[in-house]
DNA sequence: TTTCATTACGCAATCGATTAACCACCGCGG
DNA sequence: CCGCGGTGGTTAATCGATTGCGTAATGAAA
């Protein structure tokens, strides 16, 4: 019977499989099972032999196999709006690299905002036998998470608008054969853990950092009216009562674009005279201030002085550099793993992080309130 | 014997099986399995009633059992260097896309330009039966490529540096159970795919753009040596040399941050006087260049125009919006699935994709020569 | 009525790893 | 000499889907 085999010592084509290593060692596929597995019951003579062996070969165990016998993968299903969008990126880091750690490969599916890629995703999830699921950002409708848990997943949730509840009772029957209930019992472990950013803190952050400036007067661009906007905005006020500055300009634009956001700080601009000093939604909120500051013939920082929240990765590319409060991206993904894998990582309370105050150009003192802005520097 | 079921329709923690599927309607698995692929051999009737049934129990194959039994995953390995650089993330998107089409799903694997993780993507992918293999950017070192071919894969290069040869002939050696070997050949399907973008077309697009405009002298940015550095300052170079303006100034930064970037631009500005034109190696380089003329008070584009090339994300977002040639991301993302997946989506010459002009405001008509660049606008 | 296709489906082996249950062997105390 | 516990391993069942081969049923042809 001809068969095929390879010529070379890196096999091509054909699978090394754990029958290949049992036969050179003339023991059984178990004993080599065990003995990867580091069971005591195998002696360290074996135990040596075993690996060896299969480092020789080029041994790569089966993924599907070991998933269909255990019935567990060691995968985790990852829910992205979209990859690239500048803040995402570290929180992916954060996730593959905590879940290497656990033995576990991340499983990366971008929903682009559109529910039904959502839901596809757990459906690819599902038959890849993923447990375990992390939604990020904007992902994460209430819908997906009902159905993760409904499904027996457990799920965590980064920067989470939490309208889902923190605990989801997914009932469990346990009958006999003829279909008689026994008991229903409410599942331990179906429970949402949410890693979150402290929004409300950055959002102090950022506004106490221009107050220590010395700035008297501050405004508050908004983004939009998810809940960490609504808790930067809280953060904003916080600060300014706490200085005794009340109340402050908040800028709503009419949309969460880029152009309408432009359009609201230039028209705040043509309204009032340097100096101002701005916390911005986000980071690309602060660059839509930057742009319109510079149409203006504002300049940044003397005559306007805003600071960004995220920390994306371009903050530092912008014209000047963006000050801003740093999210722990990469904390925000490893925690998430965490909660997923580490026992005791989750509790029905949400992990909240802080942010980092990141000092770069684009705030400063204020300049002197007479109209001085409309030099052009030196 | 107490068995778990579930009480509500959402099945949770038992899977639905095919052999539930089959016991509902009392035919084999077999006949199930079948249906489900649509065989001729199956009636019609029967086709519906099980399509039925696998609706409403909420049916999900197990990707591991047919994994493990058809011995081939329906899975592309991707392997990139780190999400949220602003560029892949689009590419993702277009390999995510095309590849739902043809029922596979992606495997992503963040390098992080370690080799060491390159190495671990590929012993991931091999666990995982990942067959088809594509590296983005500047992942894909020769080292990963050649192990890659050697395991059996099929591989697609995005904006590969080709210094891979484009066909490797992977030995495989065809024997008969006593050793004796019976012929070696070469397995026709180890090629290695090139997908890309037409870097020097896209120098050369960047800079004629400008020279419509009216400049006649042109800077070149340069970002790194690798092979798109060499080719889009080819570009530069032909088109000026087209235009009949030669030699024309190139700057070297140092190293590829930008820092560097920036600070060859600034030198460079002091050196001379307004009007500049200038295309820069990529959006980020573009971006430095934006930095030090704002640092240097030179106003863009009035003078100093800049173009940069690839269009990332955050090119919109700078200050002003940066005039670029963009990559088709989406599309060689889509092609190099293509390339995997479609018959005759791949022979031995790379696919060259042309890049677009997207104009924004950092490139205008050159000002009057006159040192009128230090006074501000309005 | 017997024979032969044809249609429609069942049986059972298979993929590779895990694991419960079982067994051979060795040495030792009673 | 018998039995007993402990090592160190083996045997075989199992996970869920696929598929080569076998076969019952039906109708047509002889």
């Amino acid at each position: 019977m001809p068969y095929v085999t390879r010529a070379t010592p890196p096999p091509a084509g054909t699978r090394v499989t754990m029958k290949d290593v049992a036969a050179a060692l003339g023991v059984s596929t178990a004993t080599v099972s065990r003995a990867l597995q580091d069971d005591p019951a195998i002696s360290a003579a074996t135990k040596s032999a075993v690996l060896e062996v299969a480092q020789r070969v080029q041994y790569r165990p089966s993924a599907a196999a070991r998933r269909l016998r255990t019935q567990s993968a060691s995968l985790v299903g990852v829910v992205v709006q979209s990859v690239g969008d500048g803040y995402i990126g570290d929180v992916v880091l954060g996730i593959q690299g905590r879940a290497r750690e656990f033995g576990y490969q991340p499983l990366f599916f971008a929903a682009e905002g559109q529910p039904g890629l959502e839901s596809e995703a757990l459906d690819v999830f599902l038959s890849e036998h993923v447990t375990q699921l992390i939604a990020v950002s904007p992902t994460g409708k209430p819908q997906l998470l009902r159905r993760a848990v409904a499904e027996g997943m457990r799920v965590a949730v980064i920067n989470g608008d939490q309208s889902v509840p923190a605990r989801h009772f997914a009932e469990v029957a346990t009958g006999n054969a003829d279909g008689k209930i026994l008991k229903i019992e409410r599942a331990r472990n179906s429970l949402i853990c949410h890693i979150r950013f402290d929004d409300a803190a950055a959002g102090r952050l950022a506004t106490e950092y221009l107050i220590s400036l010395g700035h008297r007067t501050c405004v508050h661009l908004r983004g939009s009216n998810v809940r960490s906007g609504l808790l930067r905005l809280l953060g904003f006020r916080e600060a300014l009562t706490t200085a005794g500055m009340w109340p402050q300009p908040v800028l709503s634009p009419r949309a969460p674009v880029m152009q309408h956001r432009e359009d609201a700080v230039t028209q705040y601009l043509r309204a009032v005279s340097p100096p101002v000093a701005m916390v911005a939604y986000d980071d690309l909120c602060a660059m839509a201030a930057l742009r319109a500051a510079h149409r203006a013939g504002w300049r940044v920082p003397d005559d306007l002085s805003v600071v960004g929240i995220d920390d994306i990765q371009f903050a530092s590319y912008t014209n000047p550099g963006l000050t801003t409060v740093a999210q722990p991206k990469y904390e925000l993904g490893a925690l998430a793993v965490d909660a997923l894998l580490a026992d005791g990582g989750c509790d029905a309370r949400p992990r909240v992080l802080d942010g980092q105050l990141v000092i770069r150009e684009s705030a400063g003192p204020p300049s002197r309130p007479a109209g001085g802005g409309r030099e052009p520097r030196r």
